[in-house]
DNA sequence: AGCACGCCGACT
DNA sequence: GTCGGCGTGCTC
């Protein structure tokens, strides 16, 4: 049995008062009695030996097992949750996966996977049937009888479905059911018409040639018999060049899952990007996809939960926690903008959605396909080796071509003092507008000014619990810190000597850029997109409408208003600070600012007029803006590799960080350099560190960082498993662990994406 | 992770 | 004299 808590491995409990035949299954979800209190868990072993062995009522209520040489009282399940649908096998195997690659006890990955039944309330939904023969005595009024010729004698209907086909209030079947003219029956999930069928057939697109060629690859790898267990499925990057239709193209690879009757997943790295792409699907399928996120009710959780587990729901669209889903007849996964930072969680259990993605579809024989214009270096590393099928589409589709990227040199053809647009961009943003185009501002960066300073005594605002300085949102009149909640009210005297407004922002964020705007585009309709503006799917979906219908033509936006957005009438982009990203000395910081200004340029001109790029930097000989001048990706990514492959940095190598954090600055100095005594050595393995962590104090932590690194082809479980659990595992799992001595912590991340 | 037990400071 | 701070230990 496994439950949700940080333990090594699965308890072990004696079997229910009472258990149906089968009931007592692996993946079966029970509650039982904890500790002082209770929990649920999942039979996670297909023995249940002592079940199969005795008969439940025949057992003690209480059992002595040796266990390892420790005695231990076997206690009684309470309760076996039949209306939860049984975790498939091919759940189970992915969760004891996932939890042993990145040192994770398993039950907290379980914890992950079932928490949405678990949520709501019991799932059996109540619905009537009509009494046969109905009782003697019955009264029949019209409306009565409208209901009883609504209400059928074999399939039960809510109250609801019963009122609005007969056009009657819900007294009357109350009345009804009172008189025993209708009875109450258990609801079968699939006559609610919760999950209505996408047809693969519904809408085809028209596909160009190349589109065509691409998709048939794709849907061959589908077609392939898949009882050749020895030959895995493939995995296949899908490389398309913004705008080139990717998700058409692998759309006609759901079309052939579907006509096989199996299920797909498809990941995106955010929600927000779920908006548009629904509809996309509901056109060409007739019918929509189920959305699964963490910001839906406990009871549509649920729904989809048990929906996927029964099979009633053919098509999930979700980001990386839908992977947990209870799959049980998975013939396609597709994560599409594969590169995506957002697909590592970096919390609790910390994974990589794309990886464990191809985990999935490996263990189940389906499939996986990874879209992206931009395929980050590990995928690409796996193609060119062979390992991934590769499928390109070069070119725009519908005609449309790549915008052409241009530089604004800052030292140069700069700002004003106290300005970020450069006239150049300016007088690009002006013609646009004055043409009946849209034009996009972006910068990566919220709030109005990254840092405040005093003009009198060069005081600066900084976060008490992080080493980070705190950022004006001025907006809401606050300084806020963008790595814990600490905010504070904007002062109007500095605290460091008392000089009256003397506080100065410096360099920009998006409200300031916001400002600036409004100053300089006076008759412009301008629609700011941030994430702390727009914290919900609806009002991200109000904000694709009003640019997509026109009714906004200057964008001003961080980070999401990079992802894949359809906006045919934007042909301006504008990159207010093109080398932020660069600096902080991370593995993978010019990968990831080539991948995010290359994806933002990607929104302009995807119509039919053409689009114009211009990156404000003040690096212009950057290999980065290099690249994406001539529009290189191919050239830049082999530079990248030739800088890593040395070293054995991934791709060539891997990685895990170790983080010792403490709320002393001392203990965890300490910790670490013990911990970096004892590290494991030897050809291929290398540990460096400790240092202190880029964010060196969070939340009220110190941090030290240490780095494992190993060549290829060495795993760094057993090495961390031998390293750390030697001092700091008991019963305990590795990873997440809390509560050591002087308040101590160390948390472990294998493939680590973030250096901070 | 929860949750209770345990041993030391400011309150009715 | 007690309420309650969170350090430590346990969960089949």
């Amino acid at each position: 049995m496994l439950v949700p808590r940080p333990f090594a491995g699965a308890l072990d409990y004696l079997p229910p008062a009472s258990a149906g035949p089968g009931e007592l299954a692996a993946g079966r979800i029970v509650r039982v009695p904890l500790g002082r209190g209770e929990s649920f868990g999942c039979i996670w072993d297909d023995a249940g030996e002592v079940a199969q062995t005795l008969p439940p009522d025949l057992t003690p209520d209480r059992q002595e097992e040796e266990n390892k040489g420790r005695k231990i009282t076997l206690r009684r399940m309470a309760e076996l949750r039949l209306d939860i649908p049984l975790l498939p096998p091919s759940l189970r195997r992915f969760i004891d996966w996932v939890a042993a690659y990145t040192l994770t006890p398993p039950g907290m990955v379980l914890a992950m996977a079932i928490r949405a039944p678990l949520q709501a309330s019991a799932r059996t939904q109540l619905g009537w049937l009509r009494a046969e023969p109905l009782p003697e005595d019955l009264r029949l009024t019209p409306q009565r009888r409208a209901v009883l010729e609504a209400a059928s004698v074999q399939h039960p209907m809510t109250t609801a479905m019963l009122t609005e086909r007969a056009g009657v209030g819900a007294g009357v079947v109350r009345g009804l059911a009172a008189s025993g003219a209708l009875k109450q029956a258990v609801l079968h999930p699939e006559e609610s018409g919760l999950f209505p069928a996408p047809q693969p057939d519904f809408a085809p697109p028209v596909l160009s040639a190349q589109q065509q060629d691409a998709a048939d690859v794709l849907t061959s790898a589908l077609k392939e018999p898949a009882a050749d267990t020895a030959k895995p499925a493939p995995v296949i990057l899908l490389e398309g060049v913004t705008g080139s239709g990717k998700t058409e193209v692998y759309f006609e690879a759901v079309a052939e899952a579907l006509r096989q009757g199996r299920q797909v997943l498809v990941l995106l790295p955010e929600i927000a990007l779920t908006t548009q792409w629904r509809e996309r699907f509901a056109r060409r399928f007739g019918a929509e996809a189920a959305v699964w996120h963490s910001e839906l009710g406990a009871r549509r959780r649920r729904d989809v939960w048990c929906g996927v587990a029964e099979g009633q729901v053919r098509v999930v669209v979700g980001p990386r926690s839908a992977l947990f889903l209870p799959f049980s007849n998975l013939g396609l996964v597709v994560v599409d903008e594969e590169h995506e930072s957002a697909y590592k969680q970096e919390e609790g259990v910390t994974y990589h959605g794309r990886d464990m993605a191809v985990v999935r579809g490996r263990q189940v024989g389906a499939p996986v396909i990874l879209a992206s214009a931009t395929p980050s270096m590990e995928t690409r590393a796996n193609a060119e080796h062979g390992r991934y099928g590769h499928v390109v589409l070069p070119a725009r589709h519908g005609g449309a071509r790549l915008p052409e990227t241009a530089l604004v040199d800052m030292r140069r053809d700069g700002p004003e003092r106290g300005e970020f647009l450069s006239p150049v961009l300016s007088a690009a943003v002006d013609r646009a507008l004055e043409a009946g185009e849209q034009a996009m501002l972006f910068l990566n960066r919220r709030g109005y000014a990254p840092l405040t300073l005093c003009r009198a005594c060069g005081h600066r605002f900084e976060c008490p619990n992080c080493s980070a300085w705190m950022v004006e949102h001025r907006k809401r009149g606050v300084l806020a810190c963008h790595h814990c909640d600490h905010v504070e009210p904007v002062p109007t005297q500095c605290p460091g000597c008392g000089a009256e407004h003397a506080l100065v922002p410096i360099g920009p964020g998006i409200e300031r850029i916001r400002e600036e705007a409004e100053k300089r585009f006076p008759q412009a309709r301008l629609l700011c997109m941030a994430s702390d503006t727009l914290d919900s799917p609806a009002a991200m979906a109000e904000a694709v409408h009003k640019v997509a219908s026109g009714e906004v033509n200057l964008v001003i936006g961080t980070q999401m208003v990079a992802k894949g957005w359809d906006f045919p009438d934007l042909t301006l982009v504008g990159v207010v600070d093109a080398d932020l990203g660069l600096g902080g000395g991370d593995l993978r910081a010019a990968e990831r600012t080539m991948q995010l200004l290359h994806q933002v340029g990607g929104r302009a001109g995807r119509g039919t007029r053409p689009g114009r790029v211009l990156l404000q930097s003040y690096a212009g000989e950057h290999p980065v803006m290099q690249a994406l001048l001539k529009n290189d990706f191919n050239g830049f990514m082999a530079q990248e590799a030739a800088l890593r492959q040395p070293g054995f940095w991934p791709p060539f190598g891997r990685l895990a960080a170790v983080i010792v954090s403490a709320p002393q600055e001392r203990v965890a100095e300490e910790q670490a350099r013990l911990l970096a005594a004892s590290a494991p050595r030897g050809p291929g393995v290398q540990v460096l560190g400790p240092a202190p962590a880029p964010l060196a104090l969070l939340r009220g932590r110190w941090r030290q960082r240490l780095l494992l690194r190993t060549r290829r082809g060495i795993a760094l479980q057993p090495l961390l498993r031998q390293w750390l659990g030697a001092r700091w595992s008991g019963t305990y799992g590795l990873g997440v662990q809390g509560g050591g001595e002087g308040g101590l912590k160390i948390e472990v991340d294998v493939d680590p994406v973030s250096f901070l």
